[in-house]
DNA sequence: AGCACGCCGACT
DNA sequence: GTCGGCGTGCTC
């Protein structure tokens, strides 16, 4: 006699955090509370148990009655991710072509996923005493950490969360105590959130394209509308985005905010903190697991009205949104490079579309496919020309140095330029992408060449540490004392790194104060922003550094901004190069000039003619924009076709290949037309870390034909026999060569 | 991803 | 004779 009870029983589809491209089914608890998709299951899997989430309830499954086991527990009584939220990450996952189960975990922060309560720590906040209000912070001088907490409770009127003062500074609780026990601070219950007013001022007013901005979008809230705010740097991008959040929040919704890097989230965090009195949530990978938890279940329970964070939090579920802003939406960081390679630019565009939300995406130098977009007329363009208030855009100028005498990559006429620039007491900042000493160490005797064991790529000489590190893979060794091939022959190092640079300017300006920046210089915590302060009081002459220039920080001192070598960017296996490149460039020169005094921006180059520096500099990014477009469609590359870019990589010289031919016999198999294969080579870094990598590009003008031939072969793939020595992964829009 | 099962080399 | 190497196959 057949089971009844199975017959009858409802099947719960859930998602598991497993690198399998399906659901899988679950008899309910049969006496249990009704629930609905969204809430997180304890079920028994293979030999143990996992934590899941139910994706759909149903009356059959096809799995055999005799396989189905029961749900052991339900974690929430509440779904924690809504319908919506639930549709995004299966789009995220179909589109990109990775496990449903892995999509949703990673939208979890850990705690959850590890199934514990979904209850948000209730913090702590601190306020002043009437004694700490009227204390005078002198009396603290002793103690001058203790004295600097003071400061800043008196330099504000809100009660600090234990959140904000751990992001003040990580010892905050040693201070906090004694200020408590000295009765200058207190325990307070609750956040001093002030009523129903949002915006603590009305904000600054704004010129005619700004407000024509604020009003376009202003006229879109509770629909889907996709703009791109183009607008320079100094064009006021930022109090848009106020005046825009303040909209919203009037209206009783939420608000996401994406930037690309954490750097970037402190200094909108105290622009949106002084500007509006809601609660204000920051989610990037430097917090801690429970402050992510914390910040997630705010923004989830609708706690919190403002959520700022990187590509990470933009699978935050919101009890109300209503807008999303993602700001620098050119910038490479919002793709993911590992685990699933998606793009929270185009993945924000399609959560407003799911939950009928405006999107603005800003920027100064828009990618060409979201300038593609406003073609298309799928984005409204949103035009900034002008810098607010009274700042001149800077001239950019080309410096030919063919056949010029350089000292140290700097020519004689650069040299002269920065020295007249720090004698009239303003700043300069040279930009070098590239750190350490320099790139390359050659011997004289042989021609033997540093070259990193596990990489194809040359170590980098790092002179303050005696170094020689592979950028690559990171593998370092002491800098060696002769040749280790010829032992006679002397070692020089070749090429420009920003330590080489700032030992040439340190000769050059003995008498002046020179900051570098880069990733070596800023390791310590807390560095960066003691550059930028140094900087921003003028105490600094010359700024050097690498691309953490480019991004977001204002130098108002700056007059002079110097690119040491634009060449590199020219001739690239990549086609993105040139517009990255093109973008770099603006970018940084949006450094120069923000105060009343014009910029100028000098470019080293032994390419004077080349077009893109050359369209760049005669009619700007948008006109290089509109070039690159034509080129584009011309070799029907992206966004007139569509990549996707299948890397493998293995210790066995041979597997990549093996395993490459093999996709290819799916690939003839599968038979879809319309779908160009490039392929398979080996990756431009052939060998890294001791892998050894090849690539394999998919091209096709048809979205949906890439994409059906991608659901066919990607769920075969580690089927595969090779598939067990090599790893591969699958990177759908693919910016970056494998 | 885990974790079993399974079939071949160096040890008590 | 056994302990254990990691190849391959499955998980509702």
């Amino acid at each position: 006699m057949p089971d009844l009870a199975h017959d009858t029983a409802l099947i719960f589809r859930v998602a598991l955090p497993v690198p399998i491209y399906r659901l899988f089914d679950y008899l309910a608890p049969a006496h249990d509370p009704p629930v609905s998709a969204g809430v997180r299951l304890e079920v028994p899997f293979g030999k143990g148990t996992k934590i899941g989430v139910l994706m759909a309830i149903d009356q059959h499954s096809d799995v055999s009655a005799a396989k189905l086991k029961p749900v052991i527990r339900i974690l929430d009584a509440q779904p924690l991710l809504a319908a919506t939220d639930l549709a995004l990450l299966r789009w995220v996952s179909r589109y990109y072509h990775y496990p449903l189960g892995k999509v949703i975990s990673a939208a979890f922060p850990a705690g959850l996923r590890q199934g514990k309560a979904a209850v948000a720590r209730g913090e702590n906040y601190y306020a002043l005493t009437d004694e700490g209000e009227a204390m005078d912070s002198q009396q603290l001088k002793n103690a001058p950490q203790q004295k600097n907490l003071l400061e800043k409770f008196q330099a504000q009127t809100a009660a600090l969360s234990e959140t904000e003062l751990a992001l003040w500074q990580g010892n905050w609780r040693t201070l906090v105590k004694p200020l408590i026990a000295k009765r200058l601070l207190a325990t307070v219950t609750a956040p001093a959130a002030a009523g129903r007013a949002f915006s603590n001022n009305a904000g600054l007013v704004c010129n005619a394209a700004q407000q024509a901005a604020i009003d376009a979008v202003t006229g879109s809230v509770g629909e889907f509308k996709v703009f791109l705010l183009d607008g320079v740097t100094g064009s006021g991008k930022t109090e848009v985005y106020m005046q825009l959040i303040a909209t919203v929040l009037e209206r009783g919704l939420q608000v996401l905010v994406l930037v690309p890097e954490i750097t970037l989230t402190p200094q909108l965090e105290q622009r949106f903190r002084q500007r509006f009195s809601v609660n204000i949530a920051v989610s990037h990978s430097k917090l801690t697991d429970t402050q992510r938890q914390t910040a997630w279940l705010h923004i989830q329970h609708g706690d919190c009205a403002i959520l700022l964070g990187t590509r990470s939090a933009l699978f935050t579920p919101f009890k109300k949104l209503g807008l999303i802003i993602l700001d620098e939406e050119h910038d490479a960081s919002f793709k993911q490079q590992d685990g699933c390679r998606f793009s929270a630019r185009d993945v924000a565009v399609v959560r407003g579309k799911l939950l009928d939300v405006p999107v603005v995406l800003g920027s100064a130098t828009p990618s060409l496919e979201s300038l593609y977009n406003v073609e298309n007329r799928r984005y409204q363009h949103l035009l900034l020309p002008e810098r607010a208030g009274t700042a001149l855009p800077p001239v950019l100028q080309l410096l030919d140095i063919r056949n010029k005498r350089l000292q140290e990559g700097l020519s004689e006429l650069l040299v002269a330029d920065i020295k007249r620039t720090v004698a009239k007491q303003e700043q300069v900042l040279l930009f070098i992408n590239r750190r350490g000493f320099a790139p390359t160490l050659i011997c004289h005797g042989c021609g033997w060449v540093a070259r990193c064991q596990r990489c194809d790529a040359n170590l980098v000489v790092h002179h303050h540490q005696r170094t020689l590190r592979c950028h690559h893979c990171g593998q370092e060794q002491p800098l060696p004392p002769h040749c280790p091939a010829c032992k006679t022959g002397q070692l020089t190092a070749l090429g420009l790194g920003t330590e080489r640079v700032e030992q040439l300017l340190n000769g050059l300006f003995p008498d002046k104060a020179i900051v570098r920046l880069d990733r070596d210089s800023t390791q310590r915590k807390g560095a960066l922003e003691d550059y930028l302060a140094q900087i921003n009081a003028g105490a600094v002459d010359i700024i050097l550094g690498t691309q953490m220039l480019a991004k977001g920080h204002h130098f108002a001192k700056v007059t002079l901004v110097v690119i040491l070598d634009v060449d590199s960017g020219l001739f690239s296996i990549d086609f993105h190069a040139a517009e990255k490149l093109a973008q770099l460039i603006v970018q940084v020169s949006g450094r120069a000039g923000r105060a009343e005094k014009i910029g100028k921006v000098v470019m080293q180059t032994r390419h004077p003619d080349h077009p893109l520096l050359t369209a760049l500099i005669a009619d700007g990014y948008h006109h290089f924009a509109q070039m690159e477009l034509a080129q584009r469609k011309e070799a029907l590359l992206p966004p007139f076709s569509h990549h996707a870019l299948l890397g493998v990589q293995a210790a066995d010289e041979d597997a990549p290949m093996q395993f490459l031919n093999a996709v290819l016999v799916l690939l003839e198999r599968a038979n879809v037309p319309d779908v160009a294969v490039l392929g398979p080579v080996a990756a431009p870094m052939a060998r890294r870390a001791g892998l050894y990598r090849y690539q394999l590009l998919l091209q096709s003008a048809q979205r949906q034909a890439l994409h059906r031939l991608l659901d066919n072969i990607v769920p075969q793939l580690d089927a595969l026999k090779p598939a067990s020595k090599v790893r591969w992964t699958l990177d759908v829009d693919p910016v970056d060569l494998f």
